[in-house]
DNA sequence: GCAAGGACGTA
DNA sequence: GTACGTCCTTGCA
């Protein structure tokens, strides 16, 4: 096995460099470096074709956009001049040549063509591969290996040279004075000015191979520094290991990239004259043409030129001027060409096509209720090495519903279901006892678990967090896991949640509804109660159509660069949210009983005094009442009505009446606020503590919110409150147990701070750096009003502006906020883009973002998908507009919190701390940790919070968590 | 029994 | 002005 990896955009660049000027087609468009390319492919393959033939082959391209190091090391080839004019036309090309000799050609975003090299040459040299990379980059030369497994060629036309030069391990040391193992080590000293790798200053390539080969390697070196003779060199060592130990992180080669397509994907492909004489002639490259034709022993007349790509020798569009009209139109045709056309994006629509097309085929699903067919089912998952998973419960409740059956899908259009928990009609308290003919519930877990717990095995699920949290209680750990939720949130948004919806539009197939099956409303049945063939037909569709989507979905997020992000935040947060919503928290009964009743008397007193200042008995809780009450039959001025017509009674509203001096308004405002604390919480919160556990578990949703934030629910434990005081006794309810302390630790100005660095503001920016009180410091810039005695109103209106420029504020939203005029908020508003200056380029470029491409973006590639962005609807115009400014800063801040989140549990362990993540809140983590541990915890939590960014995003400020613990919730917050 | 609208709790 | 979830009433089936 041989596999030849082509280092496409490295040719490209040298080539242009190295080769005789410009060859243009007959309508002017250069393709000098795309002829030398395929010249190259050509020459590859017939030179190569000796002894050992390449047997797997593909070219890799540099992608577009940023990639970690340049997180890492802002100034990372920053330097580099933009590439020259004739070159940018021919990067589509060079991947349009690559498909016409039928080559597979692989770019990703977010990583360097040499990373994915590196990934794709070791993968291949474990498996016993000879491994050669078409490239001269000497930050490949890392990868020679001694033993002559992986070499690289360099190709690059140079005059009065062979064609093909090798480069092995000798070469290597000529070039760096070391072994290739050793490459990585230098570059860290010497630094590259081409790349703007910064190394030790002073040091050069002859030096840093005489301090490695003397110390054997980096960070002895640097542990030894202080040994080294030389003063100058000494101190340079001391004073630069930081960015020695940087520039050695960016000279190394990833070799994990997630790549999408394996080996056997490489495997060498005959060259098809369909594919490349249509390219070829298209390009107007006559010899090569002549040269393959005979080669191949095929005729190219039979073939027109690709018209997509042809000079265009038609009428131009008319009104420009002929010339850059035709090579804007070939350019336009070649963009819009080429997405759907490059591998990853060809595979995924390929896919697509493909799953669609298979029907389902509910007399296929098979019913497991012996050891052999349970074993039969086994061995296909080992075999496959992946596998659709659904478990069938009797409820919704992960923390509550017991096992019923397992479904399992290896193959599409299979499923495999083995009931376990089926029951006979019963009376109320159950007790009918299991149907007969199933397995026995240990058995069937027990074998399950070599595969459910085999990492060599992916589970694959639609929302596994729901699976992994029931299995996780019958002693089942599921991993790894692959959720088809996830994958298509990290895709697309929100947008399409549920898989009733996932296969409706991807598949063109209408799921049974649980309804259908088992009935609705109260005489709907719980699943243990069905009877084995529907259940299994129903369990068993759900497992092959998440199998479907997984093949549909997945293939799509390398296609759409969207594979960090899934594989960074949502894949590994599932199982961290799993093991929180199992923790749950301990909630204190009798100190909510005590305040329902005190909400209770109180409510009933306002009740009572709002029918009398009313005159009448009406129900308080009835806003259309109360709105006849106050604005008809009272006559008070100052009523608005809602988009339905009815009167507003809101508490802006009713705040305003209760200044203008009408006593009903305030008494209404105290008992909504108590009935709304006593229904929402105090009353309803017991009735979700979990008899099993004695605690409270919420569940989290990780695909539901548009900017990436989750959400929490049954009960929400996202919105208890904290802004009145009776709101916070709520908050003493929450507590740790005998024993234990709960610590909470928040974000300080989490989104302000990701503002000054997304939109780059100076001033925020020092304002943080110095810490200063930043809404006072806003004032003071706006106002003119020291910090040193600034009236507390003051300081209330800037912060005021400062969360409406997060919103992505009107002057309309503004003045409303603040009771001010229309006209006062829009100069308030003027003042503050004068005082910060790159507020409104952000706000600009990010209206502009969304109208051009339908989507803005996280810091961490989260996209946000507005489809209405250019709706003819002004307001919803607006709409998106606020929400398009907003959502790359809510949505980064939550990134931040999922991924410290992602690192907590492993840190902790690591320090030897013992703590229970058990609750987040958008920019507040819960845990629960042993009394007297505290002051150990604290730190570790703070130190994975503050940076979680990194080192995918360095920002440009810092970021602070406040930290306290205490025995309940209230007094730690 | 269910959906929509209004109101209000959080970040 | 952004992002959510829950409770209650209302109106219709």
């Amino acid at each position: 096995m041989h596999l030849l990896l082509v280092d496409g955009s490295g040719y490209i660049f040298r080539a242009f460099h190295a080769l005789p000027p410009l060859s243009r087609k007959s309508d002017g468009l250069p393709v000098g470096c795309v002829q030398g390319f395929c010249n190259m492919l050509y020459k590859l393959t017939q030179d190569l074709d000796g002894d050992e033939p390449p047997t797997h082959m593909a070219v890799i391209f540099d992608a577009k956009g940023k990639t970690f190091r340049d997180d890492l090391y802002p100034q990372y080839k920053a330097q580099r001049p933009p590439a020259p004019e004739e070159l940018v036309p021919q990067f589509p090309l060079t991947r349009s040549a690559t498909r016409a000799f039928s080559i597979p050609s692989i770019e990703m975003e977010g990583w360097e063509a040499d990373d994915i090299m590196a990934t794709y040459a070791v993968m291949a040299r474990d498996k016993g591969f000879k491994v050669t990379i078409a490239s001269s980059d000497k930050d490949l030369m890392q990868l020679v290996e001694p033993d002559g497994s992986i070499r690289l060629l360099d190709t690059i036309p140079r005059p009065g040279q062979p064609p093909l030069r090798w480069i092995g391990p000798d070469e290597v040391f000529t070039k760096f004075g070391v072994t290739p193992d050793k490459v990585i080590d230098v570059q860290a000293l010497c630094g590259d000015s081409v790349d703007n790798v910064p190394g030790v200053p002073g040091i050069g390539v002859k030096t840093a191979a005489e301090l490695i080969n003397t110390y054997g390697d980096l960070e002895t070196l640097l542990a030894r520094a202080e040994e080294i003779k030389q003063p100058a060199r000494r101190q340079k060592l001391i004073e630069n290991a930081e960015l020695a130990r940087i520039s050695k992180t960016l000279v190394t080669l990833e070799q994990k990239v997630p790549v999408e397509i394996d080996l056997d994907g490489l495997v060498r492909q005959p060259m098809s004259p369909s594919a490349l004489f249509p390219f070829l002639k298209a390009m107007e490259f006559a010899s090569i043409t002549k040269r393959l034709a005979t080669l191949l022993e095929a005729n190219p007349d039979d073939f027109e030129p690709d018209p997509e790509l042809a000079a265009n020798k038609e009428s131009p569009v008319p009104g420009a001027p002929q010339k850059s009209t035709t090579l804007s139109v070939a350019k336009a045709k070649l963009a819009a060409n080429v997405v759907p056309g490059s591998g990853p994006a060809r595979f995924a629509a390929e896919e697509h096509a493909r799953v669609k097309a298979i029907p389902v085929n509910y007399d296929a699903y098979e019913i497991v209720t012996t050891p052999e067919a349970l074993e039969r089912c086994i061995a296909k998952i080992v075999d496959k090495g992946h596998v659709a998973i659904d478990t069938e419960t009797t409820g919704l409740d992960p923390q509550m519903a017991d096992l019923v059956g397992v479904c399992l899908s290896t193959e599409i259009g299979e499923g495999c279901y083995i009931p376990v928990g089926h029951a006979k009609p019963g009376d109320l308290l159950g007790g009918g006892g299991l149907v007969e003919g199933q397995l026995p519930i240990g058995f069937v877990l027990e074998a399950l678990k070599r595969v459910l717990e085999d990492q060599s095995i992916l589970k694959i699920g639609q929302n596994v967090k729901y699976d992994m949290e029931v299995l996780a209680r019958y002693g089942v750990a599921m991993a790894p896991i692959d959720d088809t939720m996830l994958i298509s949130y990290a895709l697309d948004g929100p947008r399409y949640n549920g898989m009733d919806v996932l296969a409706d539009h991807w598949l063109n197939h209408k799921t049974i509804t649980y309804g259908e099956l088992a009935g609705t409303g109260k005489n709907q049945k719980s699943f243990d109660q069905l009877d084995i063939p529907a259940a299994a037909r129903y369990a068993a569709e759900d497992a092959d159509i998440t199998l479907r989507l997984w093949h549909v979905l997945k293939p799509r997020l390398a296609a759409e660069n969207v594979t960090t992000l899934y594989e960074t935040i949502e894949r590994p947060l599932a199982p961290v949210l799993a093991r929180m919503e199992a923790r749950g928290v301990m909630v204190d009964r009798q100190i909510l009983a005590r305040l329902s009743g005190d909400f209770a008397q109180r409510a009933a007193a306002l009740e009572a005094e709002a029918h009398e200042l009313a005159g009448q008995s009406f129900n308080l809780g009835s806003p259309k009442q109360l709105g006849e009450i106050l604005f008809d039959k009272m006559g008070l001025e100052g009523g608005s009505k809602t988009k339905t017509g009815a009167w507003s009674t809101g508490a802006d509203v009713l705040e305003d009446l209760a200044l203008k001096g009408v006593p009903l308004a305030r008494t209404i405002v105290d008992w909504r606020q108590l009935t709304k604390l006593k229904g929402t919480y105090t009353d309803a919160l017991p009735t979700y503590i979990n008899p099993r556990t004695g605690r409270v578990h919420t569940s989290y949703q990780q695909a539901s919110v548009l900017t990436g934030r989750l959400s929490s629910n049954e009960p929400n434990l996202q919105n208890i409150p904290v802004r009145t005081e009776d709101g916070r006794k709520i908050r003493t309810a929450f507590i740790a147990p005998p024993g234990k302390v709960l610590i909470s630790a928040d974000y300080s100005q989490i989104e302000l701070r990701v503002l000054a660095h997304i939109a780059n503001i100076q001033a925020l920016k020092d304002a943080f750096e110095e810490g200063l009180d930043i809404h006072a410091m806003t004032a003071s810039e706006m106002f003119n009003v020291p910090v040193e005695g600034m009236p507390s109103d003051v300081r209330r209106r800037a912060k005021a502006i400062n969360f409406g420029i997060i919103y992505g504020i009107s002057a309309f939203g503004l003045a409303n906020q603040l009771g001010i005029e229309r006209g006062v908020a829009g100069d308030y508003i003027k003042t503050y883009f004068e005082r910060f200056p790159g507020i409104k380029d952000y706000m600009d470029a990010q209206k502009a973002r969304v109208k051009a491409d339908g989507h803005v973006m996280t810091i961490f590639g989260r996209r946000i998908q507005f489809p209405n962005a250019n709706s003819g609807n002004p307001s919803e115009r607006s709409f998106v507009e606020r929400a398009s400014i907003n959502a790359p800063i809510q949505g980064s801040a939550a990134d931040i919190i999922r991924r410290a989140m992602i690192r907590m549990e492993p840190e902790l362990k690591k320090a030897g701390v013992e703590a229970d993540m058990l609750l987040q809140v958008h920019d507040e983590l819960i845990f629960e940790v042993p009394e007297g541990t505290e002051d150990q915890a604290i730190p570790v939590i703070k130190q994975v919070m503050e940076s979680a960014a990194e080192p995918a995003v360095r920002l440009t400020v810092p970021i602070q968590v406040d930290a306290h613990a205490a025995k309940n919730w209230d007094e730690a917050h």
